[in-house]
RNA sequence: GGGGAGGUGCCAGAGUGGCCAAAUGGGGCGGGCUGUAAACCCGCUGGCGUUGCCUACGAUGGUUCAAAUCCAUCCCUCCCCA
């Protein structure tokens, strides 16, 4: 292939999900260099949980490595002890340097479910490398280049200056470190959501001020969580996330609210666009049918063709035929009499659930044994060999009687 | 530096001595209807040996037969003025 057709095969493949770039003009020169770039992936080291709409970035990050860019993986210890302000107003607790290297253990193992981590297109570097050993001199120059007026244009030191809240120090000079990683990576590009964006325009700024060519940002569209609300988010558990089993994956993806579908098809799978125009010509006919195709999509890009389609037979087994699925845990009892409740309990880790809740959920009718339900706690059950409890919509426990040794 | 308001359950927010495990709304969970969609209806939503008991309304101590409610001290948050 040529590299005409190469750039547009690349430009073409990023339309669906970018929101803005900066600048267009630049990241088209810029892939007519034969030089590889180099690609900013900056992350603040937290618990990472990354969803689909985290992958939206990497895949396209993916793509440039097709092409022999190289992402650099950079892990922000020094920033992530500082914490970023942009996670709206709360100042964040410290985190200790072995918490971050947990993180960034586990960041790197699900990143690697869509980026190559073959070296020469991957590569994982620290902030700290440059921080730490930063003489305040220096760190006082890069201060010196840039306005407090600037720094505050962030809309959400606005949102805080107009309701009265504080803005510390640190929050205030945390873009001008995020800025500088890129001249200290001499970063060609980085693809983020838009609320990284304030941090990396600085990161322009100063690479212009150190004489390299500033950084071509591309900021990536975001969609509404399975719940059709809010963005995805861990603490709403509204995501579908690159952690998450298959099956998981599977169940969310059929969770979501139908008029999210063609949203979701453009941006979070890789069919191309005359097979999404034909889904969406089916949409209004059989909506299910689209969703099943949707959740095995997903599953597909990140688990292979085999295992999503296993996804689906087993969703349709059990949720369309209501069988109840092979594969659940096993739970052995003592005795083969004992009370609804009894029985229960023994399923369920007494940290995660408590009596009441065991009580509440008999009583409303959410537990059944082999098909009956059981509406009283205080019923006597026997048992046989085993039995079959179901527990809401989607939990079974196989009840094995232990036999005496 | 001066003045004012307030801290209640997952969140928002009522309650200002007993009828308060705490109104109401959101969220969540369960049931019904369904397509693990939407809409709608019903119930639940601190714990425990559950007609009762224990722990809880920023923290600690006090007054009282009785405190989320009154008093004292402390911690924290917010607003206004300069």
């Amino acid at each position: 292939m040529s590299m005409k057709n190469n750039i547009k095969e690349i430009l073409n493949s990023f339309k669906r999900t970018t929101d803005e770039v900066f600048t267009l003009e630049q990241l088209k020169t810029r892939l007519n260099d034969p030089r590889p770039m180099i690609i900013k992936y900056g992350v603040d080291v937290t618990a990472p949980q990354l969803h689909i709409g985290h992958a939206v970035n990497l895949w396209m990050m993916r793509k440039l490595q097709e092409y022999g860019h190289k992402v650099i993986f950079l892990i922000g210890d020094f920033t992530t002890r500082i914490g970023d302000p942009t996670g709206e107003s709360q100042l964040r607790p410290l985190f200790k340097q072995e918490e971050i290297e947990k993180n960034a253990k586990e960041f790197i193992k699900q990143v690697s479910m869509v980026l190559l981590t073959d070296p020469a297109v991957f590569e994982v570097r620290r902030n700290s490398e440059w921080m730490d050993s930063m003489p305040t001199g220096k760190f006082v120059s890069l201060l010196s280049m840039i306005t407090h007026s600037r720094l505050i244009s962030r809309d959400m030191f606005q949102r805080r200056i107009q309701t009265g809240s504080e803005i510390y120090m640190h929050e205030m000079i945390y873009p001008i470190i995020q800025g500088y990683d890129s001249v200290a990576l001499k970063s060609d590009i980085t693809i983020i959501g838009t609320d990284q964006l304030f941090n990396e325009m600085i990161g322009r700024f100063y690479q212009e001020k150190f004489g390299q060519s500033p950084q071509i940002i591309i900021t990536t569209k975001i969609t509404p969580g399975i719940d059709g609300k809010e963005k995805q988010r861990k603490s709403l558990d509204n995501y579908i996330g690159l952690g998450h089993s298959p099956r998981d994956k599977f169940g969310r993806a059929m969770r979501i609210p139908d008029r999210l579908l063609m949203e979701y098809f453009e941006v979070y799978t890789d069919l191309d666009e005359a097979q999404i125009k034909e889904i969406g010509e089916n949409i209004s006919t059989n909506p299910m049918e689209c969703k099943y195709r949707l959740a095995e999509t997903i599953v597909k890009r990140y688990h292979g063709k085999k295992i999503a389609q296993e996804k689906r037979n087993w969703f349709v087994r059990t949720f369309s035929q209501k069988k109840v699925p092979k594969d659940i845990p096993t739970v052995s009892i003592k005795n083969s009499n004992c009370t609804v409740f009894d029985l229960l309990r023994q399923c369920y880790d007494p940290f995660k659930k408590s009596n009441s809740e065991l009580r509440r959920l008999i009583q409303q009718g959410a537990v059944s044994i082999d098909g009956n339900k059981e509406c009283d706690s205080n019923t006597n059950v026997s048992i046989g060999n085993q039995a079959i409890l179901k527990v809401g919509k989607r939990t079974w426990f196989r009840v094995v009687l232990q036999t005496k040794e």
